[in-house]
DNA sequence: CTGAAAGCGCTTACAG
DNA sequence: CTGAAAGCGCTTACAG
């Protein structure tokens, strides 16, 4: 590898100085037209590569932006995360992606590693137990914060999630009228607010239609396929027989298709299942998943809009901004069978 | 948010020089213990955020690695990822991650980001159609690259990946011992060095057990669920009426397999079907997934581990690091019916 | 064991 | 339209 090429070595291969070198890369009106092509020409030529830490020491700003989510390689975080994606290389943005698996000090480490890095915004899913501390710590060092997908407590950022506790209402709504009465709810905790809204949901859908909850008929748990599919045998061993179940998202519902097709019952047809989330997934299941839209890809776009726009000057409000869900009827539920 | 606390700032409260607290922070043994321990605490005091971009300025290093595949939305990519991401984490490198999707452009401009922000090293699985150039790029200018899960000609790094062409003659193989002779081949493209191999291998499976190889077989196609429930259509209408498809991926062959069930066959019964990669998700597929363990997790320990050795200045040995994989024979592949 | 000083490669007022 | 110079916040020889 040659010497390494920096501004002044353009400068004094050309008889000029930095200053012009600087402002001609960066298009400033200041330089000549012809000076500012020559300099770019000549930047080509030598294999120039800027040295974003020196520029970024100096004006304070990174061009990077931190995203923290539960684990990527959960689709659902997957469409987020693509959305934001898109909207971040839009204006040039490079984005620093971490997993914290809802451990709080893996979390907080992303948190100081991007403060490090000079971050300029972070968008996060906070982990379970998230301590307002670790919010505050981006902000009060001027890197501003976005949620996605969940709520905390006693913090002061906007929020972008879809409206848990009224689009698990459609989905229980929807077994309701197909004549079902005795509804498990599978999956996920009461550990988040997304966990606490559809439960919610779930348990004031039942109340208003008349019929008695029944917590026996709530099995909680990991928020997977591999979840789904353990809670089969739980929930086909329940003494109340229940003939269909509103799960927590669609990998959970996937799973425990899956669970009960192995049990020689078929999914749609002896039980009814619907997800959340309406994943890619969902339609191309067998049988296609009767689900929730959540609007993942606009909780990201919206989240990503909003900090960009933020970092420009613009004085978002904060506060809870909620997505509409909307019911996908497919074929994993049908009327009950006497 | 207060004055901005640097170095100078514990110093000058200590009455110290900068160097002696940047040393301290750094655990250096030239500094007295309780000196060290007094700085310390008072950095935490004073709530002090070590800044990278200048530390790195100075030193020419910054603890971030660049991983660049074609889907991280994709499990195969995800899980190769996570033990990439456990094995960063454990030397406390930070590292960012992108999507190429194939775009040689997109790629090229995550190289061009990394070195502005003096990445340290680069680990990639390189798009369709990369340059040599683009690689050379990034080792020209300081920042090793290391493949993992694709080939490419004309350049000389470190790669990792599974033995494809041995791989997939497992799974052919396990088809034709179950009787089946009409086999097709579902997904994939002969664009990448994978696909290359992976036909290859299944020819010269078929070839060595005297099975003629009917190009009219071959269904290229994406790599995901989408791909394989697509193809589903044209592999029933096949005139040869195949009984076996030998998939180019565990998506493609859970996809292919909602696709034949849609259509009222059993797969794993009237139509045999294998996957590659073995997924977590293979195993609880119904039915579950008869498949070939790719060792994700392994390419991704052993290219971190590499690049690690690497840059600690050790020189390992370029070149193709093959994993040799194995057959996971489950339920969605059986004898053939007369 | 601690300090003074130079320098990493940019950008930005300021001067001309 | 272009240049000289200061400074962003660190680290590192070097001196004491």
């Amino acid at each position: 590898m040659a010497q390494k090429v920096k501004l002044s070595t353009i400068a004094e291969s050309l008889g000029l100085s930095t200053a012009t070198i600087s402002l001609a890369l960066r298009d400033s009106p200041l330089v000549a037209v012809d000076t500012r092509e020559k300099i770019k020409e000549q930047a080509r030529l030598l294999g120039y590569i800027y040295n974003r830490r020196a520029a970024s020491l100096r004006t304070s700003r990174s061009g990077i932006i931190g995203v923290v989510v539960h684990d990527i390689m959960n689709p659902f975080y997957g469409e987020i995360l693509k959305a934001i994606e898109t909207e971040l290389d839009r204006s040039r943005h490079t984005f620093i992606l971490s997993n914290h698996y809802d451990s709080v000090d893996k979390q907080r480490m992303f948190v100081e590693t991007l403060l490090q890095l000079g971050g300029d915004g972070v968008i996060m899913s906070p982990a379970i137990g998230t301590p307002a501390e670790d919010v505050a710590l981006a902000e009060n060092n001027g890197m501003p914060a976005i949620f996605v997908a969940r709520s905390m407590e006693g913090v002061d950022v906007p929020i972008y999630r879809g409206d848990d506790s009224y689009g698990i209402s459609l989905a229980t709504n929807h077994l309701i009228g197909l004549g079902h009465r005795s509804i498990a709810m599978i999956g996920g905790t009461d550990q988040t607010s997304t966990g606490r809204d559809r439960y919610q949901g779930y348990v004031n859908a039942l109340r208003k239609a008349g019929i008695e909850v029944d917590p026996g008929l709530r099995i909680p748990g990991p928020r997977t396929k591999q979840g789904g599919f353990e809670a089969a045998v739980n929930f086909l061993s329940l003494p109340q027989k229940p003939t269909a179940a509103v799960c927590w998202n669609d990998l959970v519902a996937i799973g425990l298709m899956n669970g009960i097709a192995r049990a020689g019952l078929i999914p749609g047809q002896d039980i009814s299942v619907t997800g959340y989330d309406d994943l890619e997934e969902a339609s191309i299941a067998t049988p296609s998943l009767t689900t929730v839209w959540n609007g993942q890809a606009e909780v990201g776009r919206l989240a990503a809009r909003a900090l960009l726009d933020k970092l420009a000057g613009s004085h978002e409000p904060d506060g809870i901004h909620l997505i509409k869900p909307e019911m996908r009827i497919r074929q994993s539920t049908g009327p009950i069978r006497r």
